[in-house]
DNA sequence: TTGTCACTATACAAACCGGTATGTAGGGTA
DNA sequence: TACCCTACATACCGGTTTGTATAGTGACAA
């Protein structure tokens, strides 16, 4: 069996040393920030020694990078379920909205994961710095199709715009902790939605 | 003489020790980010021994805080400053975003200073939160002045729908290094100004 | 049985962290 | 002169950082 793994000796089953790893990362580092979270105090809370930490990951910069990959995977899961039951395109916008309130309403929140990453890593060579814009670039894409779906005469210009009251309502609610922001960049895309759809 | 002085001993004469390290902790902090600079290398760019810097702040957490209120500071004095030429409430709002291009124009931009401390304070407890809190709400009410000098009708909501797309704005820029967000944000806030104002 | 694999346990290196102790030099002032 | 203030230099504290080296353990497969 040719089993594909880019790195370090474990499988990924749901109880493995790297799948434990994997999860207390990314609790430890959204809680907390990366550069407060070290490899000592993650490799103890996930129940491993540092030695299989480095064995999966090589370094806290491949960790970290292997972190941000695997939520924005589980952020593009999370998108597609809440949008699955979507028909049209004012319905696949809501969605969206709904799944950053859903997140926000959550105790804990502290805004968007990988803006935070892309604070903290001021390396411009750091390996998670690509995936961060993936996942941007993802988010992007995505409402450019709802735009487009819509028949907006120029859907990529309401995308970003929409990105705009997106990522701006999660800084928001993040230093607020409240979620009435999202609530209300969600009704001006709505409105922007039928205004340039609409007409 | 009584000299009113919170902490430390110093003056804040241009050149003194004080002054030399609150402009290099700004720089510093802003460039690579708060954990990431230690206050050995903080003293040491700044030409100033770590006694020295204690003795002013007392603590790096102490530092901190006195270097976010000073670039609260300065951020209103920019604020007026560009705004003083400024006679309708459209220029005084397009004031606001042309402070803003200024900055993302300027290589090194990485995004607003108080976003990326609120990122990494991640202690509720820490000094510097509650500075963070009163520059974001200076804008707040800032914006605010300018719906109502409009003669909006409901000028609390859309000074907050002004602020989403500048806080958004300024997290798509960073990301992108580049400044059409800010240009997108600036026409999608004069345009609901004269939505708002003019209907 | 022997080997491989994933893992544990411990110990260590070298650098850096925030913070402090001790002592000295120079200017201002009374 | 005597004192105070500011800043200097140096050396140190305990603890933490990322990362590695070494040895051992249990499971599974040929």
């Amino acid at each position: 069996m040719v089993e594909t793994k880019q790195s370090g000796p474990g499988t990924s089953e749901p109880g493995s040393a790297r799948q434990r790893i994997l999860d207390t990362a990314s609790r430890l580092f959204y809680e907390s920030g990366i550069r407060a979270v070290g490899v000592n105090t993650l490799a103890a809370r996930a129940g491993v020694t540092k030695v299989t930490l480095y064995a999966h990951f090589g370094s806290k910069d491949g960790l970290v990078a292997e972190h941000l990959a695997e939520r924005d995977r589980r952020w593009r899961e999370t998108l597609a379920r809440v949008s699955a039951a979507s028909e049209t395109a004012e319905q696949r916008l809501s969605a969206v909205f709904d799944g950053y309130e859903e997140w926000t309403v959550a105790d804990g929140f502290r805004g968007c994961g990988f803006v935070n990453a892309g604070v903290e890593l001021t390396d411009p060579e750091h390996p998670g710095r690509e995936i961060i814009e993936r996942n941007k670039d993802g988010i992007r894409t995505w409402l450019t199709e709802i735009a487009e779906a819509a028949g907006c005469p120029d859907p990529s210009d309401v995308a970003e715009e929409w990105f705009l009251l997106l990522e701006g309502a999660v800084v928001r609610a993040t230093l607020r902790q409240d979620a009435t922001p999202l609530h209300r960049a969600h009704r001006a895309a709505l409105r922007l939605l039928r205004e340039e759809a609409g007409g």
